[in-house]
RNA sequence: GGGCGAAUACCAGAGUGGCCAAAUGGGGCAGACUGUAAAUCUGCUGUCUUACGACUUCGGUGGUUCGAAUCCAUCUUCGCCCA
């Protein structure tokens, strides 16, 4: 019989971390974090991680564990999971998968692409580019290197114009030679549970979560993460505008209602990344009953 | 009671005779997404299912004009000043 994953999926604020304890006592099993955000130490208020209580009722991975300045990615994400996944099933029929980042949950679910990682020296050489340059500069180089991926892509969007140049610069060959995008298949079944709300209400609860961060002491947190802010790490929303507090430009209401609307916004694009995927049951978080007797249903199934 | 100023789309705010369904920003909505993804980018946002199109808008009413958000009269509301 193969084990199965159990991943717990939804918008931010939605309520996956309190469910997912649930899960886990019914499963007998750790949690493994699919959250970009709450991978790194030091930043719990404004990443909503999971408190030390909750963190006590099951066995967390990949919460609090990179320093600020690591360099991490979904690839990297990807590899680590897998392979932990594979340890953990030696002693459990099934674990449960709980985040919000959609492309961590893709790596794991799906895969992504062989692709090198890139050096510094390449990667520095190619952002300085574009900020002495400009962006067009990096987009002609691209359109040279690759011209098949210059037709496809979102040439506004510096990000991904940059990466393909870099991976172009790094191996010699288009970028869009790597972009084979296999599914790779996973030894184990997946049971993607997707948790959602009534727009009004979800967005209710993510402003009634803000207001309970900043009584926790985010600003305080935020304060002292401040000196790094620079740090791809901390350009996250409850940090990037108590930053913006901090250097004079918001007062703290409004630093704190940007929060709440990036929140939203975030939340927004969630669901229209799980939207697409037809693989999710969805259900609402408060029908436990529901959510516990579908993943019943699921283990029992399937050799 | 007298004087002056303002009234523009969800909000703020440009526009002062035709190029205006109306700049720009905010907000809202929708979408894209494979290597720092809570990132980054895109589209829409008066109504008509789509528009090359049609229709209705710039406080109200009535004028001037071939043509008005823009000019005139008047009314209403708000702000400031004098009393």
């Amino acid at each position: 019989m193969k084990k199965k994953l159990v991943v717990l999926l939804g918008p931010t604020g939605v309520g996956k971390t309190e469910l997912s304890l649930h899960i886990a006592r019914r499963l007998q099993c750790p949690i493994l974090s699919a959250d970009s955000r709450q991978l790194y130490r030091d930043m719990y208020i404004g990443t909503a991680a999971p408190t030390p209580e909750q963190l006590a009722c099951a066995r967390h991975y990949f919460v609090g564990t990179l320093a600020l300045d690591d360099y991490y990615s979904a690839a990297c994400y990807e590899e680590e999971a897998i392979s932990l996944l594979s340890r953990l099933f030696d002693t459990h029929d099934s674990l449960l998968l709980t985040g919000g980042s959609m492309l961590y949950i893709d790596a794991v679910c799906n895969g992504i692409d062989e692709m090198p990682t890139v050096s510094d020296e390449v990667r520095k050489a190619v952002v300085a580019k574009y900020e002495q340059e400009g962006l067009a500069a990096v987009q002609q180089e691209l359109q040279e290197l690759d011209p098949e991926f210059y037709d496809k892509v979102d040439r506004n969007n510096p990000k991904r114009v940059i990466h393909a140049v870099e991976i172009c610069r790094m191996t010699g060959r288009p970028y869009s030679e790597f972009r084979t995008n296999p599914r790779k298949e996973r030894d184990f079944d997946i049971i993607k549970i997707g948790l959602n709300r009534p727009r009004e209400e979800l967005f209710e609860r993510i402003g009634r979560r803000v207001d309970a961060m900043i009584a926790d002491g985010l600003e305080e947190e935020a304060r002292r993460l401040y000196p790094h802010r620079h740090l791809n790490s901390l350009n996250t929303v409850g940090y990037k505008e108590m930053f913006t507090y901090f250097d004079g430009t918001y007062t703290l209401p409004e630093a704190i209602e940007k929060i709440k609307r990036n929140t939203r916004v975030y939340a927004k694009k969630q669901l229209t990344w799980f939207k697409r995927d037809n693989a999710i049951t969805w259900f609402s978080p408060d029908d436990m009953e529901a959510i516990l007797a579908h993943i019943d249903t699921c283990l029992g199934e399937g050799v």
